[in-house]
DNA sequence: CTATATTAACTTCCATGGAAGCTAGTACTC
DNA sequence: GAGTACTAGCTTCCATGGAAGTTAATATAG
């Protein structure tokens, strides 16, 4: 097949509202997400589309530098949701244990997506289980010596990555989009109250 | 079980690196990232975590808004992969066909993935098949009546729910913010050449 | 103490998507 | 026009993750 997409971060937030674009104008298309946009002007002018030219990009934006970190996690025969693991454990200092619940909890995975997580790790001698003894329901999840050493080969080089990849963006680029990106989760987050422009409900 | 992930986003984009941080710090974390940061920076001291300042935050507000922008579709009885084709055929005009492979390519998904999905818009009633007449091979999916009023429907019920989402930015941030992410992506796409700090290379 | 509820992890089942191979139709070459 | 290559879509198999239910341990009420 051959496709040109470009690693196409496994799912979700690939696509926004149908991604597609190059439709024909090879010259410069400007932008993929440009594209769509006049695309969607022709056929829905009674709509304004206007968010997209936001939205659709930060989610491109966000599948490819996945795609460009992936490719470091790769590198040490890691997942992504593997790496994500390892990282928390790392993380939490000597000696290196969390619970499952825990992990799940701050991955942002169902348990039961962290129980085979934790598996395959188990299985690649990289984390080990045990249980705990104040309470024999709870269980410890630690690095091993091994996965120790791996993530943090592997974090440092995850990092050298990130510094490239960011490395693309001036300094007050830099600053700049991070104050941008703060602000508008805080905004969702803290939910009412912070509202600029009254939004319409999207009811319906 | 009853955890407080935010419907994280399937998968991929939702974590950079670990995500976690809430270990402990109640009282007014900052934000999540920040609080990585810190772990990190306790542990790790030799390394400089800075760049998950910008990454770390552009995959969680991705994934935040990915997740708000799936409930309209949930609504309509669409997976997010389903909604992108239905617009991807939309967008086409009309007849509101597309081949197949020329949908994968869009939505940035394997002629794999999009058969499934084709599949189940077919059995939704939403999508047709013919073949071509020019070439045997080929395929034309076109969008039903039914499927061509599902998703003008549903495509304005999503533009109010990005209108929503954006209203929470005002008139400059939202300029500043589409022009930071149009040059990071058209630098990432531009490969060498428009590189602001030389990059350590991230090989070993 | 017994019954019930809760909790943590695990298990089962299902949906989705990727990789690679398959099939059928088409295009080139000699 | 036979043989080879290519192309488009489909199929098979596998990996991942979510939802819901199960199991075992603990806590609480009577």
């Amino acid at each position: 097949m051959n496709q040109e997409r470009e690693q196409a971060a496994d799912t979700g937030m690939t696509a926004d509202i149908g991604v597609s674009a190059d439709t024909g104008m090879t010259s410069a298309p400007a932008d993929h997400v440009a594209a769509i946009q006049a695309e969607w002007r022709r056929e829905r002018p009674d709509l304004d589309v206007s968010p997209q030219a936001v939205i659709g990009r930060l989610h491109r934006l966000a599948a490819r530098l996945t795609a460009e970190l992936r490719v470091v996690y790769e590198r040490f025969g890691l997942g992504e949701g593997e790496f994500d693991v390892l990282a928390a454990l790392r993380r939490a200092g000597a000696p290196f244990e969390r619970a499952p619940g825990e992990l799940a909890a701050h991955t942002m995975v169902t348990t039961g997506a962290m129980t085979k997580r934790i598996d395959r790790l188990e299985r690649a001698g990289l984390v080990s289980r045990r249980r705990t003894e104040e309470d024999g329901r709870g269980r410890m999840v630690a690095l091993t010596e091994a996965g120790r050493r791996l993530i943090d080969e592997a974090f440092a080089a995850h990092m050298r990555n990130e510094h490239r990849l960011l490395g693309l963006l001036a300094g007050e680029e830099r600053q700049a989009l991070e104050k941008l990106l703060t602000d508008w989760q805080e905004r969702l987050d803290g939910g009412t109250g912070h509202r600029i422009q009254k939004a319409t409900e999207d009811g319906g």
